[in-house]
DNA sequence: GCAGGAAAGCTACTAGCATTAGCCTAAGCG
DNA sequence: CGCTTAGGCTAATGCTAGTAGCTTTCCTGC
């Protein structure tokens, strides 16, 4: 019997793809290690259990999101680093719903994930660097633009919203009511 | 054995008082039927199915909700029932937020949860009358409105805001902003 | 090139979950 | 007072996470 060569990160990765596929629901270890060539206890070997699963999963799209957020920002800046933001943020829950649901809401509260999270926090910060925002100003501000784009984003990826009115539409008045909200510089 | 007395409602009920003690992940037939005194098999002389359980539960959570939003928003119009709205709405996921989680994000889209969903997007959409919006503009509006509060409500009930800014604070703002985001009358 | 040990796989097992089948009896109704 | 129905039960299945302990591969040191 050959040896699979699973790493903690091929686990991770493997299961990625099972909830792209399945969703976050179909995220068991059966289906992972199935998927990996190898029978269930095997993961143990790589992962501690199935909570720790999802933590790492949960980094790993941290990071991913930190990633396109910031690639999409780089050399904007003020409302159209905002709205670039938040679009691109939409743009990848779009494509990956099962992935923005493994993300956790509250990764500062974990050790192991408050540096992915801290990590994203600052991209959003630091897009609203220029505004003149005091230090508690911009805590406020940031958690603004975090709450209007977490739900949006997730009552879409949900089909929250059943009429047929045009998504892109809502989306932009959204984009737009938060940079009004914003001070003028 | 004398009879336990038990019908779907009383089921439901015993639904809520577990996930308000064990949070929703604690929902499990077992649990249901240890706290209503009855093995695990007889619920199911009252509810087709764990799925169908959550159903249910998801109606019950969606119709208090627009009993305690519609409440809260009697008397006033305009401006201060949208935020009455707000606050009541925030209000009710901090004294119950397992609840606020059982609740579908669409409603709509099930045919045995559209009827009690409708009933909440109707005092949304009421809430915005008298702002003189088109058809289409209110739903963007009412879409606006829910993912702000959700947005927020959310992050806040899974403990998403880590720092030590004040809440009640960033949530007063978001009213504002999205108070002024409608055409003044 | 070859021991030897760590690491990675395996099978076998336990316990808890949802669900089904089929039995038994309590309660209402003639 | 008996019959029926419906609400409870026990027993059993199959899936899940997780544990124990065995085997084997592969890397490292010599």
């Amino acid at each position: 019997m050959p040896r699979a060569g699973l790493t903690t990160a091929l686990v991770v990765d493997t299961a990625i793809a099972v909830i792209d596929e399945q969703g976050l629901d179909g995220l068991t270890l059966a289906a992972v290690a199935s998927r990996a060539g190898v029978a269930t206890p095997s993961l143990y070997k790589h992962v501690g259990s199935l909570t720790e699963l999802r933590k790492l999963l949960g980094i790993r799209v941290l990071e991913e999101m930190t990633a396109v957020v910031t690639a999409a920002v780089l050399g904007t800046s003020g409302d159209s680093a905002v709205a670039a933001l938040m679009r691109a943020l939409r743009e990848y829950v779009l494509a990956h719903p099962a992935r923005y649901a493994a993300a956790p809401l509250d990764p500062l509260h974990d050790p192991a994930l408050a540096a992915a999270g801290t990590g994203l926090l600052n991209t959003f910060l630091a897009v609203l660097r220029g505004y003149g925002l005091a230090d508690s100003a911009a805590i406020h501000a940031t958690r603004r633009l975090r709450a209007v784009a977490h739900g949006f984003v997730s009552l879409e990826a949900n089909g929250g919203f059943g009429l047929p009115e045009d998504l892109d539409e809502t989306y932009q008045q959204l984009i737009e009511m938060f940079i009004a909200s914003l001070p003028r510089g």
